[in-house]
DNA sequence: ACATATTGTATATCCACCGGACAAAATACA
DNA sequence: TGTATTTTGTCCGGTGGATATACAATATGT
């Protein structure tokens, strides 16, 4: 139950039928395909007529084509139709901390190529290589003419309507504009989001393996810091300045550890991989300089090695691992008391070690959720194996292409 | 940019573009009347030709209706159309701890008659005196065929679509059906809502005073609980077993004091009207069950009155209110940093201390929120006086009249 | 009295869905 | 091998509704 701005609407012209339609019929054909034209009909729910005719136009603007002929039973064999994804291309790119990620793939986010190469951290330089590696990956897969567009991702705040970098601490960079720069570089729009966020959009649009993916779902990547993507009825929740979403910084300890973001006890300073860290080496990492940060990163013991040692009988290890599943599970279920999701997806270092924490997760869930219901809300962890940030800034630049139009 | 579901669409018809423009139209007459056809029509950017055509059909349909002419400068005089609302009635109910009450106002929110009497606990006596209530309220004011349906709203969590009361602390009504039983009773359609969701709802539709309305934001009523209503893009968020927004509930500290919930540290167990008491008089109120807690309720100093001892001197009660308002402050931020808000709604007892509070709820809102523009999102506080709970409750029958059509 | 401006209606045209007819293509079966 | 059956995809007249334009009605200014 939708109220209608009455300061800023859309009236149906002649041609809004048509242009809802068509789109409906893109998104089945996307989700289905193979698909027929009867097919979509049934599915549409409308005569085969105007299926017909839908396809037909999708077919002229080249949003689809015919593919191979099916196999029926007893009559006419139908013609199969694809959505045309394998020669539409997005560069992706997912700027962390110590190493950065440049992905070249299609609208339907297969991967054609993959580099990866050290952040560098003075913006200036980072856009002028970045220009050079994307300018040399689009020639070397000739892929310039084919390529629509560039998504990149950060570990940050973003505002996506300007594509400024708003705050990216560990990164350090701060009010500064990428999007612009880079498309000024390289001639080709750039859009930029927040990481988690980005996961967010790749589970909605690019998720291959979805028995009735939910319409409402909240995504949290949990790393160097923590970031979550909420999306609400196939809508991604970005807020007025595009900060909404901060989960990471939500209090569990007014009193608590501080945070990166100068506030104590946030969410974040729990659980973040700094965090977990520091609850097994004991010390207090927190009050450290990014500078210092990026020393002890490079220090190469990761959460990995952590969950490792865990695993092979280092109970100060598993003790680590323990509370901060407990922590984790304490922050979901105040997501899940505050947005009530249909589903919780959750990435992240820490989640290779899901086996040894999910009954200490739902402990802490059940401990803290307000009803039954919201304690049984699924969980499911994603593999960090299949790249949702690259292949959420790929979702940047495909999704347009297939979102709902806006009417009243 | 939304995804459309495509699980559960609706195609466009020869008849959508109609139903979408009738029901712009209609909301722009509502937010604009007096207003002429012609007027209409520039608003919504469509010829004369069709606003007349939408405008004759919705007097057809009996949605609105022509009044007066107006006053041109030159031309022929516009005739006025206005939205019919004055015999169109609601029964709304607000349920509170210690009274209850019991409102007969209009499709527009206004207040015909109001009646205020103690609530009874029991659940089954409290339904078959309300179901007396309503029948003798109607029939005094002649107004059985012209009452539309039902609103209860109650602080607590409530499943908007079986109209089960899920949970309500302060009630002690813990999985009861109301809905059903009340319909039954009278006869008519009944929706029941959360307290604060409902006043989200009186926001979004039935405020007077709507200079550029925000179309997303959020609204805290803090009285012997703590709700919040989060609308985004002008619908509010309902969450899957519809208990979103639980904002009441979200730690300031896990090792914080006991809060009704059972949990510790939520942001109710800081700021609720027990809880500003119990910060006065020192003692653990937290720790009183519901009927004890009736009894403190019922022994007559109010949060009011310790505003008026803070006012008049009273340095500790000053300090019970200040510090209040530092913990009012810190939720707020970190609801700004989740849902990022064009503007927040605030109501509730401590509210009319707000020229004491503002500057600490300020600081508190700038010590947590993580962008300097997120410690600029407008705050407003609305009066008590004009029952926001009640009108929300009319909101939940009136609304569904004006609600955008789904599409897509 | 006449030009001008504004409101509201009437009408022809175009766009798009709707229902049904029909050709094309494949299988089943006598 | 011929015929009935089933399924796919196209075609066409019908209808709902936006669009453009003309026009009557009504008021003001000169």
């Amino acid at each position: 139950m939708r109220k209608i701005n009455t300061g800023d609407f859309r009236v149906a012209t002649r041609s809004t039928s048509r242009e809802i339609n068509s789109l409906i019929a893109l998104n089945v054909i996307r989700e289905h395909q193979p698909i027929s034209r009867a097919d979509l009909a049934r599915r549409m729910k409308v005569t085969r007529g105007v299926a017909s005719t839908l396809v037909n136009e999708l077919i002229g603007q080249g949003l689809i084509y015919e593919g191979a002929t099916g196999d029926a039973a007893r009559g006419r064999k139908p013609t199969f139709l694809h959505v045309r994804t394998r020669d539409r291309l997005v560069v992706s790119i997912d700027v962390r901390f110590s190493r950065s990620y440049i992905m070249l793939s299609d609208f339907a986010g297969r991967q054609i190529a993959l580099e990866i190469f050290d952040t560098i951290f003075d913006i200036g330089n980072f856009i002028k290589d970045l220009g050079d590696r994307i300018r040399r990956l689009l020639k070397v897969h000739n892929a310039e003419t084919r390529c629509e567009g560039i998504g990149l991702v950060v570990p940050g705040m973003v505002d996506y309507r300007t594509g400024h970098i708003l705050n990216a601490p560990t990164l350090g960079w701060r009010e500064v504009d990428v999007r612009d720069k880079l498309a000024a570089s390289t001639g080709m729009p750039v859009h930029v989001e927040n990481a988690a966020k980005a996961c967010a959009l790749s589970q909605m649009w690019l998720s291959n393996n979805n028995p009735a993916s939910p319409q409402s779902f909240a995504y949290i990547s949990v790393s160097d810091g923590v970031g979550v993507g909420v999306v609400v009825n196939g809508e991604l929740l970005r807020g007025r300045d595009h900060i909404a979403g901060e989960f990471g910084h939500m209090p569990l300890n007014l009193n608590g550890p501080r945070c990166m973001c100068g506030n104590n006890g946030c969410w974040e300073a729990y659980i973040s991989n700094l965090a977990i860290l520091s609850r097994y080496f004991g010390g207090n990492l927190s009050k450290r300089s990014p500078k210092r940060l990026k020393d002890a990163k490079r220090s190469s013991f990761t959460v990995l090695d952590l969950v490792a040692r865990a695993r092979s009988g280092d109970s100060k290890a598993m003790a680590a691992v323990l509370t901060t599943g407990r922590f984790l599970g304490l922050g979901i279920a105040t997501i899940i008391n505050l947005v009530n999701p249909d589903c919780i997806y959750l990435t992240g270092e820490i989640t290779t070690a899901w086996d040894l924490i999910e009954d200490t997760v739902r402990e802490a869930i059940a401990e803290r959720a307000l009803t039954e219901a919201a304690t049984r809300t699924p969980l499911r962890v994603t593999s960090t194996q299949e790249y949702p940030r690259l292949r959420g800034a790929a979702a940047l630049i495909a999704a347009p292409t297939f979102a709902a139009p806006r009417v009243a």
